[in-house]
DNA sequence: GTTAGTGCAAATTTTTTGCATCGGT
DNA sequence: ACCGATGCAAAAAATTTGCACTAAC
C-alpha cells in the first residue's frame, strides 16, 4: 500500500515525500478527520507537517483516489481512507454524534440511481442526516409515553 | 404559508419582520441556494438586509423546520425550502454539475435503516457524491465497464 | 414603551496562495 | 543539479459576535 502510493505519484511524475504518507497513514489511522485533525495526529507522531501541506495533501490524495471525504456536520469536511470498510454515515442533528451503518443499504440505493439516470454514486461518500434513535426516543411524546407507560 | 411563519415565531414570542419573511421566500424561489446567494435575492428584489441577518435567520428557520440545508459542495451548505418537494441531490464530482432524483429511492434506504438502527432519515438532507453519466462516459470508460459488469 | 431584531464593523475560523528554501530523484 | 514540495506568513473566504439603533408588538 505504501508502494500504491509511491507508483502513483511517480506515475504523474511527482514524488513521494513523507508528509504524503503520513497524511495517508493518518486518515487510515483517525478513521473521520478533519484536515486538523489529521494535522495534529501526523504532528503528535513526530514529524513535522504544515498545515497548507495537509490541505494541498489531502486534495492530491482524493485525485489520485486514495481518499474521499464526506461533509459530515456544517463546514467540516473529513476524510477517510478508501481501503477502509465501506459504510455510511449517520449524523444525528439533535446530539451531533455519528453512527455508522452497513454499506450494503446504499448499494441498492447507487444501484437504482445507476440504472435509472447513469450516476455513478460513490457510496464512501455518503452522509446521511437525522435523528438517531436515542433522541428520536427522547423528544417524540407519543413514543416517551407508550415506553413509560409499560 | 406566510401565516405558518407568523404563527410559529409568534408562539416563540419572536417577532415576524420582513428579513424573515424575505430569506423563507428567497429559499423557496431559489430551490438551492447558499446563504450569500439568499442575500443577494433578498437585496436585487428590493429590500435590505444583510448577511449577518441571512445567517441569523436560515439557522432560525431551520429551527423551526421551515427549511433544511444539506452540504453539497466544499464547505458551501445550501438552504431548501421544506414546503418544496422531497428530492436527492446528485453530486457530479468531476463536472461540479447538480442534478435531482426522485426521493422514492432514498425512502427505501431510510426505512431500512429506521428498522434496523431506529436512525430516523431527513431525506430532504441527502446529498449524494460520485459521478454524473455524461462524466462517467467521457472520463472512465475502464472503471465504468467494472461497475456495469457486477 | 419594551425589548427583540437588524445592520455594521470587527473578530473568528477556515482555507488558499505567494515565495524562498528544502529535499526527492 | 533540477524542479517539485514544504513551511511560513499573508491573503482571502466564510461565519460569528458585540453593540447602538430601529421597529414589531
Amino acid at each position: 500500500m505504501a508502494e500504491q502510493l509511491s507508483d502513483a505519484l511517480h506515475g504523474r511524475g511527482m514524488r513521494a515525500t513523507p508528509q504524503r504518507r503520513q497524511v495517508l497513514d493518518a486518515v487510515d489511522a483517525l478513521g473521520h478527520a478533519t484536515p486538523e485533525q489529521v494535522c495534529e495526529h501526523v504532528q503528535r507522531a513526530h514529524a513535522g507537517i504544515s498545515l497548507s501541506t495537509v490541505y494541498r495533501t489531502l486534495e492530491l490524495l482524493e485525485e489520485l483516489g486514495l481518499v474521499t471525504h464526506a461533509h459530515l456536520e456544517h463546514g467540516a469536511p473529513t476524510y477517510h481512507s478508501v481501503q477502509a470498510h465501506e459504510h455510511l454515515h449517520l449524523v444525528c442533528r439533535e446530539c451531533g454524534g455519528l453512527q455508522e451503518a452497513d454499506a450494503s443499504h446504499g448499494h441498492a440505493l447507487a444501484e437504482a440511481l445507476r440504472a435509472e439516470v447513469g450516476f455513478v454514486t460513490d457510496v464512501r461518500h455518503l452522509a446521511l442526516h437525522g435523528t438517531c434513535a436515542r433522541c428520536a426516543g427522547r423528544e417524540a411524546p407519543a413514543l416517551a409515553g407508550a415506553l413509560s407507560r409499560a
